[in-house]
DNA sequence: ACTCCAATGTAGACAGGAGAAACTTTCGCT
DNA sequence: AGCGAAAGTTTCTCCTGTCTACATTGGAGT
């Protein structure tokens, strides 16, 4: 630890730096396999300071992750849709804004999606991403009171939005969206099919 | 190595016993976070054995999740629907032998789609996935030329079908779809939507 | 202002895994 | 029989996660 011979025995703010550097090293990798001997390293501390603020390495996975599913709610929910006249209108900006969100956040996507794995933070973690799911729930909500979308249980139509956004998010990042195989805007296409299946005949 | 002491020395089938001890213990466990060295032991050779069949522990993950891949396009392919009168009986059977693959193995469905990250194995990889996704394919372009199906591209309405049966298989592994959330069946509602997007109105 | 303690860091050790190298045993062929 | 290569084994190196013992220092209480 000699890089920086005046730098002060105590960090500061480590358990910050500790989160900070390693989501710069997911955002620089695909995989999420980064070491925790790494992140010290980049921190400019001893391998053995993160544990003073994380018990383990799942710990910060978990933290990570949490993050993550934060930083997907406020996008999602930052995301307005102007002039919603239609109910394509009204679930496409908040679709493609989840799926780019994948996109430009693979490794921290996947780890989302993996970190529960382990233990009771599992509860936590997915305590988190049902918020996210709650932010979807609420705009298909409010367009079945406006009468847009059927009348079935809104439940079960939000968790159709959510297995097919996640879905589609997945598989681009797996890069298995292959325009040869899948056509040019796999998306667009879900997407007019997803809310061909969620509009209001009636109407 | 002196558990059973007339053990010969050849194995004789090692490659086939490596993949079956791993899928083993891909079934056993929740995560395919398992070592090297404890498929050796188990199947009762020295740690460096696998090597000489492997040239890393990737390549045996791209391997298990080839045929991961195979075992789900063989699932789908031997689901047949039988007495398909309505566009939903014709799709519902093979989702959910999708779903079920997933949920059956998770760990294995998990690995399927983590391992490609890697190399250029990933290119195989996407292959046998695309098969998968095939079979689908090959279903619905029969239902649109019935006439059951939307005249859109079929391509992106097989990955609409894919992204929203990928995502709930997804999901269902990560225990997401919790019943005060979403419903108490919510692939059958996710598909109940996926159909009426996908069906032609006209008919 | 001074003291002392708990929080925060460091160094070092240990177990265990991935993988390479060098050696050994056997299989299959001639 | 004999020999080359395939398939196993042992051993070694490097690295990681995690634990323990020790060092430093900020800050609360006097």
């Amino acid at each position: 630890m000699q890089d920086a011979p005046n730098r002060p025995y105590h960090h500061g703010d480590l358990r910050r730096a500790v989160i900070e550097t390693a989501l710069d090293m997911l955002a620089e990798e695909k995989g999420w396999q980064f070491t925790l001997r790494e992140v010290a390293r980049r921190a400019g501390v001893s391998h053995a300071a993160p544990y003073k603020h994380f018990p383990d390495k799942a710990a910060l996975l978990a933290e990570l992750a949490m993050i993550g599913f934060d930083r997907l709610r406020e996008t999602l929910s930052a995301t307005k849709s102007e002039a919603p006249k239609t109910l394509h209108d009204e679930i496409a900006p908040i679709s493609r804004a989840y799926v780019a969100f994948g996109t430009d956040n693979p490794a921290l996507y996947r780890l989302m999606f993996s970190a529960g794995e382990e233990k009771a933070e599992g509860v936590h973690l997915n305590q988190r991403a049902l918020a996210v799911f709650d932010v979807a729930l609420e705009i298909l909500r409010r367009g079945q009171a406006a009468g847009s979308i059927r009348k079935r249980p809104i439940e079960g139509q939000a968790a159709a939005w959510w297995g097919l956004i996640h879905g589609m998010t997945m598989l681009a990042i797996d890069g298995l969206l292959v325009p040869e195989k899948v056509g040019s805007a796999p998306l667009d296409a879900a997407l007019g099919t997803l809310v061909e299946g969620l509009a209001n005949p009636a109407t």
